[in-house]
Order: structure tokens, then sequence, then C-alpha cells
DNA sequence: TTAAACTTTGCAACAGTGTTGCACAAACTT
DNA sequence: AAGTTTGTGCAACACTGTTGCAAAGTTTAA
């Protein structure tokens, strides 16, 4: 994805397109995976943790990234398809390889809708699968 | 469950049934929640934090806790079934209510096995369902 | 029963994650 | 161009998870 294209995205979304916030959401998107904060830190030594950290707050707001958690200690954030708005039927599997540590949407395998016991509300959920990805098989 | 029943279930399990472990596994079982460091941690004030760390993690490793992370930062802990070896089939749905707080199991709802696209093993899951729970609609 | 060997506990320390207040810089308004 | 708003960098902090070490407790075996 060009800058440009990002720019657009991002102004799509009501986020002003600072050359940080574009940098930090090519990085995501260019990469395939999600990245943690600290991953994306390692990626561009000058960036303040603090600046990545409230680009990263901004773009879940506004349904650009949803946050993965895979168990490994700090929440990744994956890129949401365009028209996401992150309820309960955007809401994907993701998979997180415990060889390579790479963690992935798997968009083609949507969460199943779980009858709950009376009383209880769905609101949200995460589904991580753990195993081993075809790469490092 | 009294003092000598958890004793008694930790000597099956290998687990040397010391006082401090007694008492963890103890608050843990009476719960009914999954519980983590810090919540242990105050319900005890005397013990040491890296004590009760230890004690979970001989639990985990022996199969009579399995750990839950509910996206709140902090793993939490539940106590697993007796016959429970922590693979793909004992794996079930946890649910997180946002308005107490609560983390429980919800043994009746068993994590349904994903087809996954060629070449990725499944080894292990996480299905945490987000919403609100009966006590607190 | 006593000494040696092993296990558990408490203490202290440390790295990593997430988060915030504040001041300066940059961008936008009028 | 001056004033207002927004974004960035810095520093600090709390909390989580984890470990090394020494003291206390327990088990083993002579």
């Amino acid at each position: 994805m060009t800058n440009n294209e990002i720019e657009k995205k991002l102004a799509l979304k009501n986020v002003k397109p600072t050359a940080m916030r574009t940098l930090v959401y090519k990085t995501l998107v260019n990469s395939g995976k999600a990245l943690s904060l600290a991953d994306l830190e390692m990626q561009f030594e000058k960036v303040e943790r603090s600046t990545i950290y409230r680009a990263l707050k901004s773009f879940e707001e506004n349904f650009m990234v949803h946050p993965v958690d895979d168990g490994t200690g700090a929440v990744k954030y994956a890129v949401c398809d365009d028209d996401c708005t992150c309820n309960i039927h955007d809401l994907h599997v993701h998979f997180y390889c415990t060889r390579c540590g790479r963690t992935r949407c798997m968009k083609e395998l949507p969460i199943p809708e779980m009858k709950l016991p009376a009383g209880y509300t769905y609101d949200k959920a995460q589904f991580i699968i753990q195993g081993v990805c075809p790469r490092c098989d």
C-alpha cells in the first residue's frame, strides 16, 4: 500500500494522517500479521513508544485495527477490513504459531456464535488457536 | 472443600501439599471463578507474591488449574476438572463479565473444533466471550 | 537421632507492558 | 500573524511476570 492510499484511508476513518500515523499504519498493513507495540518500536528506533501507543489507540477507536491477545504477554494489533465495525459479525479466529511467533487473522474462519445459558449477553469474543503454521511445519 | 480433601487432591496430582499450596488451591476452588495472582495476593496479605506464583505454576504443570487470559492484563487461573489433561478435548469457553469483572468457566460449552486451512496444526485454543452475566444484568 | 540432601518460602530485584502528565512543536483558524 | 487546537517526545509510574539467593522446613538414610 502506498503512502497516498494510506493517507486516504486514515482520512476516511477520521484520523488525521500525520507522518507518524501513516508510518505506523503502513507497517501494520504491509507486515501481514499482528504486531505489538514492542514489535513496532523495534521497527523504527526513532519513534517514541507513547506516540505509537497513541496511534494504535486512535486506530482502534476508529475500527481500523483490532487488538489480539495471543497470550504472549503483549497485545498485538491487526488491521481490520475496510467495512469492519468490530462487532460480533466482524469477529474471526486468530492463529498463533508457537514456532515463529506470528499471529495472524483467519478471516476465513468467523467466530461461531455460541448459545449462552439464559441471562448472559454476548458482546465480543476472542478466539485464538495455537499451533504450528505451514511455513514452520 | 475441606483442607483434607484438598490435600488428598494435591497428593493425587503429585504436588506436595504444603500449607501455602493448600491455601491457594482452596481459595481457587471455593471462589467459583478464575483468580489472578493479584486477586490471590489480596486475599491473604501475609503470603509472598512469588510463593503464590510458584504454587500456581506447579498446579498448572500438573493439570490442576488452567490459565485464562480474559484481556484484563493479568492472567487468571481456574480449577480444572479432576480428569482434565488440558488437551484439545478439555477446552471450554470462558465468560468474562464486563460489569463485575468475574471470569468463569463455561464447562457446558466446549470449544468447537475448527477446520483449519491445510498445513496448520491445532494444538490449544482460548475462546473468551465478553458480555454481561445474569447477576449484573 | 542427627547430619546431609533436598524442597519450599520470603525477599529483593529486574525487565517488560501499558499508561499518563506535561511541555514543546506542528498544524489549523481567523 | 496571533491564538487555538492537535500531535509528539520525554519522563515517570504502576502493575505483571519472573528469577537468584539465602533462610527455614522437610525428608532420607546412616
